[in-house]
DNA sequence: GTGAAAGCGCTAACAG
DNA sequence: CTGTTAGCGCTTTCAC
């Protein structure tokens, strides 16, 4: 026999297959001696326990599922990169940074609560079938915004706990789902604020994401407000749109400075992967960052610190996100009927030199609606 | 009824449950009208197919496995990181960048092949029933170099494929199974020797990490190799050894810099994170690198190239570590009676500022053994 | 403390 | 093209 089952352990052991699997189950309802008999047969026969024929017969896996959507598909220049030979390959791998953090606190929230994590990413073309891939194998599912269609989420939403990362929870069909998000606009806002206050820059240039990236539109949302806060001519679209990764904020560069009438006095990005990429590129263009131009992003994101000049951002708690997720997932898992839940994680300027303040650890929080 | 299955969907639909499950496993041998019917019966009643139920009857789920040691135990600094206030966080987060980078290859890897992904690390205490809950709900797990012990894993591979990552093969009870692993030796080697000779620096410093780390005392051999190879005196040991971390990299210069007589050439980190963390420390300590001391790293994660000055390192696929686990995972699948393969996976110098040397781009590759 | 028996939800021949 | 019939390997009452 290839595999061995409960059948052969417990023919080994002479016991019945239902001491086999209290064994494992409940150890201690089995006395001692039956147990290392048991235990015995079972390492010697080689024996490993079907977790599939676990699940189906306890209607529950101890595993915990993450999808998110495939982003390589944002990356419009991933050809062009080619130009840089070897160092192109980074792109690729920065790529999915974001996910990266929030698959690892998930991994981690999960582990600790003594769950698996199952990730996988939709393939763009077939999405629905993934997530239900997933979704029939976990005992509740996290998902990224834009990862699924919502009569998608509906349908496995009614099946087993789901909870939408970053995603706004406006649809109605999706209510009764829990929410983990982020408070972009209050961090853009301040982040904006603290340029055109602290700084004294009144020319601003916003470098967005793909317009049905929620967070990016967010974030948008929050320096039109500073502007509008501040009295100044409200932008009624980002200047530039890009896709999000480091090569995608190296070519915004370039065509900001080709676009634009006079060089803005500053570049917020709508995350830390584009700014990280402008940045070599403006030194590389003799522009001297903060003093010719100044730079943000938002993440903060662990490179974000180690570049130099070092990036001034809006922190927001990416691993919080996930764990977040496994928290509310169990605690669905343990009361299917109870209130649904939305979070709002808050988020947290951090200075550093980019945006032209000398300190480099100062870090304060913000009142996020 | 809370979660519909087959039956109900072929109730609704008026047909039996082997269309239902046609319809999803082979569309094309259903009548279009009847796959129709029985997708609307689905959909309105929210069906979602049970991956257990499907794995336990088909003897195959989907998914492959991926267990890592959970390294947070290396890191000996942790508490200390405090002083710097907010930015500690981050040292988490760097924190598992090798083993993120493996996981984003297979996750890749498994998609393109239609396979899902479970992740675990296993925590220190039992680490031997988490890889185990892993393997009973997979079509094939990959493990990273030691993350369970020899007995368990060899008990595992009898039940399923089984691919050891970054791991010696000296072990003859694993000799059945697949391996992938560096160069880690050669890489080693070529840039001690590239520090030696071309650089003309004879006083180098070796930062190892924990002894129970393969990838790093191969690595370490090969720093010896070359001292062998230009006639200078073998270091027995590595100077220090640290912890594999961002932090522990910074507190490595502190104490190489108290503990020797006089200040060596060149530093050789046995990764990149150390080196990462290493740099500012550096710095803050008016230290110019490399024009008072070189330093270099190895695995070229992609903070790499953006830190100032950029850094030095041998280069390791590390993605591609995790492509070959699923490559060789699923060629096994296919075919159980295989040869066992061993793959070496070739490492190349990455020559950036930190090392002395001016270019930034290049890129040679080695001739691993 | 242990055994017997009935499924869990689906797939896979095999008929028709 | 569709229905019938066995299991897949384990958990779980309910008896003993």
């Amino acid at each position: 026999m290839s595999t061995p089952t409960v059948y052969d352990v417990a023919n080994h052991a002479g016991v019945s297959i239902a001491t086999v699997s209290r064994v494992y189950r409940n150890p201690d309802t089995v006395r001692a001696e039956t147990r290392d008999r048991v235990l015995a047969a079972a390492r010697t026969l080689g024996y490993v326990p079907s977790g599939n024929a676990r699940g189906l017969a306890s209607r529950a896996t101890g595993v915990l599922g993450l999808c998110f959507p495939d982003n390589l598909q944002y990356d419009e220049h991933r050809e062009e990169t080619q130009e840089l030979g070897h160092e192109a390959h980074h792109d690729e791998a920065d790529l999915m940074i974001y996910s990266d953090e929030v698959i690892r606190g998930m991994e981690r929230a999960a582990r600790e609560r003594g769950y698996g994590l199952l990730i996988a990413a939709t393939v763009a073309g077939d999405p629905a079938s993934t997530v239900a891939d997933v979704a029939g194998r976990v005992d509740g599912v996290a998902v990224l915004a834009g990862t699924v269609s919502t009569a998608e989420l509906e349908v496995i939403s009614r099946r087993l706990p789901v909870v939408m990362l970053a995603g706004p929870r406006e649809n109605p069909a999706l209510d009764h789902l829990d929410h983990v998000e982020v408070a972009n606009f209050d961090g853009q806002l301040a982040m904006t604020r603290h340029l055109i206050v602290d700084h004294g820059l009144t020319k601003l240039a916003f470098v967005g994401g793909p317009p049905n990236s929620p967070d990016g539109e967010a974030r948008f949302r929050g320096f039109q407000a500073a502007h509008l806060e501040a009295g100044l001519d409200i932008p009624a679209e980002p200047r530039i749109r890009a896709g999000l990764t480091t090569s995608s904020g190296r070519h915004a560069i370039g065509e900001l400075l080709a676009t634009l009438p006079e060089r803005p006095q500053a570049v917020m990005f709508a995350n830390d992967q584009m700014a990280v990429g402008a940045l070599p590129e403006l030194e590389h263009r003799g522009l001297r960052v903060p003093a010719d131009i100044a730079v943000t992003g938002f993440d903060d994101i662990s490179v974000s610190r180690l570049v130099r000049p070092a990036l001034t951002t809006v922190r927001q708690p990416m691993q919080e996100l996930g764990r977040h997720a496994v928290d509310l997932l169990l605690a669905r898992v343990a009361d299917r009927d109870r209130a649904p839940v939305s979070r709002l994680l808050q988020v947290s300027m951090v200075r550093r030199a980019s945006c032209g303040c000398r300190v480099s650890h100062d870090h304060q929080p913000l009142n996020g609606s």
